[in-house]
DNA sequence: ATACAATATTGCAATATTACGATTATTTCT
DNA sequence: AGAAATAATCGTAATATTGCAATATTGTAT
């Protein structure tokens, strides 16, 4: 045991998920706010910005980058990062929909 | 290592990563729909509906309420679990506020 | 009181995550 | 080509999470 049972949960269920897992972390949300300031960047400059070494650094970018939350594209021999808005829509519009829903009733 | 350096974040950051981070597993997900679904329920109907065993939904379901997911109010010998319609208008602002920031530039 | 029903807690094994030093590509600039 | 800059990958230690059987707790009914 230890492992997620992900076989037994939708595909749906899966992705939401797993965006909010990779979201699930400071640094990772600290990287966010700092791509969102800056716009786009380099590896480096959160390295810079973060109390974390280049290797950790480099594995929560990794982490958001296969949860489709960052985009990196080569530029030289740095690579530029930025957010990807579509998987920030796509969460975000998940939230609302459930406000929505709530909306219609009171609970306990 | 391997434990989370938060004393080095933010508690905004902080808190948004620990709401997050709770969204992070499916079963939880398949727990927050499933209460959507049905506004209010006890602890056993989520073991029906789930296949999880019990100790593992009871888990689940403290994760989510430390993490003020959900509330339980205690109803005889049962607890009635419900979604916390305030975190979830939380998570969604943050969210929405992102989207703003971002339409006004684009990236790489 | 006793039995039952609903959950929480404990303890543990399997697995995942976090963090970083050392190393390895890859590109750029002399 | 050689040095520098940038970032990924490897290996590994420390810690956290997941899942469940067994047990404990709490309230309800008989």
């Amino acid at each position: 045991m230890g492992a997620t049972k992900t076989e037994h949960f939708t595909s749906g269920q899966n992705q939401i998920a797993s965006i909010a897992k990779a979201l699930g972390h400071p640094a990772r949300i600290a990287i966010i706010e700092h791509l969102l300031k800056v716009n786009e960047c380099i590896c480096g400059d959160i390295v810079n910005e973060l109390p974390l070494a280049q290797p950790t650094v480099s594995q929560h970018l990794k982490e958001l980058k296969s949860a489709g939350l960052i985009k990196g594209t080569i530029e030289g021999n740095a690579i530029c990062y930025c957010i990807n808005k579509e998987s920030i829509e796509l969460i975000n519009s998940y939230f609302t929909g459930i406000i929505k829903k709530l909306k219609e009733s009171d609970c306990c």
